[in-house]
DNA sequence: CGTATTAACATTTTT
DNA sequence: TGTTAATACG
C-alpha cells in the first residue's frame, strides 16, 4: 500500500489551503489561521501527514497552549492513522504539551549537563512570590521612604522582564513607571532570587524557559537535544512571547522542519509577554517560509462571521483577511440591552432554557465574559434553579490553600531544599511560625535531607507532632517508599488534624484532598504529579477527577481567555460595556485597546449559529470607587453603529426585572453566603 | 508566636 | 470596597 494513496483518500475532506499546508515539504512555514477556519483539522493531519512520510512520532514536538489542546490534537491523529494498525498509537510518542511541559521534560534528561539537578520542584506563581517576598524582607528593602513594590508586582516585573528579553529599565520605562525609583532594588532583589532558587534545587515558570534556552545555547549539548527532533510544530502563534520564539529558533535554526499556527487577530496574552510581532515577523526571521492564510471558516454561519468581520476590521495592525463560508444562512447575531445585570441574568438564562428546548445541549451553550467576577450573579442565579454549569478560568482547585498545603508537603519529600515548600509545611504546626520554620529549615537547605530534624529541638507546642512528621518525610523519602496515592493518604492522614486546627469546613476539605489522592494514581511519578498539576492546572474540579462528565450534561461558563480554541453551538456574551470591554484598567495604549478588541473578537467568533451579546446599563458595581451603588455603563466603543448594523438590536423590556428589586440585594447576599457554604458540603 | 489593630491600596486575563 | 501589609501587643 502506498502512503500517498492513503494520505490522498484523508485528504478530500480539506479544502485546498489546508492541503497546501499539509502536504508542505521540510521549509519554514507559517499557517495564519483565522477563526473556526479549521486550524486543528489541518495541523492534525499534518502531523498524520508527517508520520505517514516516516517521521517517527517521537521525533515530532507538538507545542500547544495546553495539555488538553495537544491531547485533542493526538487524539485526531491517531484517528487519522488508524489505517495502520502496525503503528503504534502515535499518541503516546509524539511530544505534546506547553512549552513549560516540554522544557520540564527536556530538563529532567539533560538538565544535568549544564548543572541542573534532576529532581528540581517547580514554582508556581504564588510559590514564587512567596520567595521573593522573603528576600525582599531578608534584603530589607522596605525600609526606604518611599513604599517598595508589593510582592505581586515584583513577580510581575521579574516575570515581563525575563519573557520580553527586555533591560529591566526599559521595561520599567514603558509598564511600571511608577516602580522607576526602585531599579536598583528590584535588581539586587532578582539576584538574590535566581541564587536563591539554585541552593533551593528549585525553578520558577521562566527558569524553565530560561534554563532550555541555556541548554540549548550549551555546544555540547545544544546540539544533542535539538537532535532529538525532526519536526516542530507550535500551536497558537501569536501567543508566544520573545524568549518562547528565541527557543524555537535555537530547536530549529535554518527554520527546516518548523511549522507555526496563529492568528493575529486573536493575540490576547500580551499580558504575559506575548508579543504579536512573532507571528507577523515569521516571515522575516525565516527567510523563504511559506505562508499559508486559512479564510474559510467551517464554523459560523454567514450572518455571524459578517458581524465579527466587521468588528475585527477596526483594528490598527493587522493581516487584513475577511472569513467567509460556504455554510447556509441563519439569524443574525442579536445585541440586547437590558435595564440591569438581574435583568440579563434572567434573559440569559431564558434563552439558554429556549435553545436547549430547541435541541442544543446545555453543553454546546457557553456563557462567556471578560472578568471571572462577571458571572458571580449568574452563577449563583444558575444555583438557583438547579442548571448544571462548570466554570473555568479564575479561582481554580490548586489555589485553595487545603490543596497547597498537601501539595507542599509532597514538593518538600519530593525536594528537602524547597524553602517555600518546607515553610508552608511546618508552619502548619502550632507554635512555628516564619521564624522557626526557617531556623528549622536552614540545615535541611543546606544539607538536602532531613538529618537534621532529628536533634532539632521545636517549640513545645509542636512537640507531639515533632516525631511523626520525622517520621513521614523519612518515609516518604526513601526512594522506593509508598505508592503514589499512598504517599497522599499519609500525607493526608497526618494533616487532618491540623486541618480541622486551622481552616472551617475541615470535613469538605478533606474530601477534596480524598479526591486529589483518586487522581494521584493516575500520574507516572511523585515528579510528574507536581510538575503536571503546576504546569497545566485542571481547571475544575471536573477535571482533576480525570472525568470528562460526559453524560451530564452541563453549560459552560468561561472568561475569554479561557474560552480561547472552543466553539459552541449557541453563545452568550454578557457584560459587554465600555469599562469591562475593553478594561478600564487597560485602556491606557492604543495597543491594549487593541488587544482589547481582540479579545472581544476571540469571544465573538466562539460561535457557530447563535449569538447573543448583552449589555446592562445600570449595574452594581465592582469593587471601585466609593459610596455609590451602583454606576451607569455605556456600551463597548467596539460595537459604533457601523458595525452594530450587523446585529438585531432590542431592549429588553422596562417590566422585566424582578418586582422586589430592592430586596434582591439581601437575597443575593443570602444566596451568596449559602453558595459559599454549599461548596464545602 | 499568633492575634488584633491600623493603614494603605489596587481592582483582569494565566503558563 | 474588600484585601493585604505593616505594626503593636499579649
Amino acid at each position: 500500500m502506498l502512503p500517498a494513496m492513503v494520505a490522498d483518500v484523508k485528504l478530500d475532506s480539506l479544502d485546498e489551503r489546508q492541503r497546501a499546508a499539509v502536504v508542505h515539504g521540510d521549509e519554514p512555514l507559517l499557517i495564519v489561521a483565522g477563526a473556526g477556519t479549521g486550524k486543528t483539522t489541518t495541523l492534525a493531519h499534518r502531523v498524520a501527514h508527517l508520520i505517514e512520510q516516516g517521521v517517527r512520532p517521537e521525533r515530532i514536538l507538538l507545542l500547544t497552549f495546553a495539555r488538553r489542546a495537544a491531547a485533542e490534537m493526538l487524539r485526531r491523529v491517531d484517528s487519522l492513522l488508524r489505517s495502520r494498525p502496525s503503528e503504534r498509537a502515535a499518541s503516546g510518542r509524539v511530544w505534546g504539551g506547553t512549552f513549560h511541559a516540554m522544557a520540564t521534560r527536556l530538563l529532567r534528561l539533560h538538565g544535568e549537563q549544564i548543572g541542573l539537578h534532576p529532581g528540581f520542584t517547580i514554582h508556581d506563581r504564588g510559590d514564587s512570590e512567596d520567595l521573593l517576598d522573603v528576600l525582599r524582607a531578608e534584603l530589607d528593602l522596605a525600609r526606604g521612604a518611599r513604599r517598595f513594590p508589593r510582592k505581586a508586582t515584583c513577580a510581575d516585573i521579574y516575570s515581563r522582564c525575563v519573557n520580553s528579553r527586555e533591560p529591566l529599565e526599559e521595561l520599567l520605562d514603558r509598564a511600571f513607571p511608577w516602580c522607576k525609583e526602585h531599579a536598583d532594588g528590584l535588581k539586587l532583589l532578582f539576584r538574590t532570587y535566581t541564587d536563591r532558587k539554585a541552593e533551593q534545587c528549585v525553578l520558577d515558570y521562566d527558569d524553565l524557559l530560561l534554563f532550555l534556552d541555556g541548554l540549548l545555547a550549551e555546544p555540547a549539548a545544544g546540539p544533542r537535544v535539538r537532535a532529538r527532533f525532526d519536526a516542530v510544530l507550535v500551536d497558537e502563534y501569536q501567543d508566544t512571547n520573545a524568549l518562547q520564539a528565541d527557543l524555537l529558533e535555537r530547536l530549529r535554526p535554518s527554520g527546516r522542519g518548523l511549522t507555526v499556527v496563529g492568528d493575529d487577530a486573536q493575540s490576547i496574552y500580551s499580558f504575559r509577554a506575548a508579543t504579536v510581532r512573532n507571528i507577523l515577523d515569521f516571515p522575516l526571521r525565516y527567510p523563504g517560509a511559506r505562508t499559508v492564510v486559512l479564510t474559510q471558516s467551517f464554523r459560523s454561519t454567514p450572518q455571524l462571521l459578517d458581524a465579527t468581520n466587521k468588528v475585527i476590521a477596526q483594528a490598527r495592525e493587522r493581516h487584513p483577511k475577511d472569513l467567509w463560508t460556504s455554510r447556509p444562512g441563519g439569524e443574525r447575531p442579536e445585541l440586547v440591552t437590558c435595564q440591569d445585570e438581574e435583568q440579563q441574568t434572567e434573559l440569559v438564562i431564558q434563552r439558554i432554557l429556549e435553545r436547549r428546548e430547541q435541541g442544543i445541549d446545555l453543553r454546546r451553550q457557553a456563557v462567556l465574559f471578560r472578568a471571572s467576577h462577571h458571572s458571580a450573579q449568574l452563577e449563583i442565579e444558575l444555583g438557583r434553579r438547579g442548571i448544571p454549569f462548570h466554570k473555568y478560568g479564575g479561582l481554580r482547585f490548586l489555589e485553595a490553600a487545603h490543596v497547597r498545603d498537601l501539595l507542599a508537603f509532597l514538593r518538600l519529600v519530593e525536594n528537602p531544599r524547597d524553602l517555600i515548600a518546607g515553610t508552608r509545611v511546618l508552619s502548619l504546626l502550632p507554635g512555628i511560625g516564619p521564624r522557626t520554620a526557617r531556623a528549622l529549615l536552614d540545615p535541611v537547605v543546606a544539607e538536602g535531607n532531613f538529618g537534621s530534624w532529628r536533634s532539632a529541638r521545636p517549640p513545645a507546642a509542636a512537640a507531639s507532632h515533632w516525631p511523626t512528621l520525622i517520621a513521614l518525610c523519612d518515609e516518604l523519602a526513601t526512594p522506593h517508599g509508598p505508592a503514589l496515592s499512598a504517599q497522599v493518604q499519609r500525607i493526608r492522614h497526618f494533616y487532618a488534624p491540623l486541618c480541622e486546627a486551622r481552616y472551617d469546613h475541615s470535613e469538605a476539605r478533606l474530601r477534596d484532598l480524598d479526591q486529589l489522592e483518586q487522581a494521584a494514581a493516575a500520574f507516572a511519578d511523585r515528579a510528574t504529579m507536581l510538575a503536571e498539576l503546576t504546569l497545566d492546572p485542571p481547571q475544575t474540579t471536573q477535571e482533576l477527577a480525570g472525568q470528562p462528565s460526559l453524560d451530564d450534561d452541563h453549560l459552560v461558563l468561561s472568561t475569554i481567555h479561557s474560552a480561547k480554541g472552543l466553539e459552541f453551538d449557541a453563545l452568550y456574551v454578557i457584560h459587554v460595556a465600555d469599562g469591562n470591554i475593553p478594561s478600564d484598567l487597560a485602556t491606557g495604549r492604543a495597543a491594549e485597546i487593541d488587544e482589547e478588541l481582540r479579545l472581544f473578537y476571540v469571544a465573538l467568533s466562539r460561535a457557530r449559529d447563535h449569538l447573543t451579546v448583552l449589555f446592562p446599563l445600570r449595574w452594581y458595581d465592582r469593587p471601585v470607587g466609593m459610596g455609590s451603588r451602583h454606576s451607569y455603563a455605556q456600551l463597548t466603543r467596539f460595537l459604533p453603529p457601523s458595525v452594530r448594523a450587523a446585529f438585531d438590536e432590542r431592549a429588553a423590556p422596562h417590566g422585566a426585572a424582578p418586582a422586589d428589586a430592592p430586596t434582591a440585594d439581601a437575597a443575593a447576599g443570602a444566596s451568596i453566603r449559602k453558595r459559599l457554604h454549599d461548596l464545602w458540603s
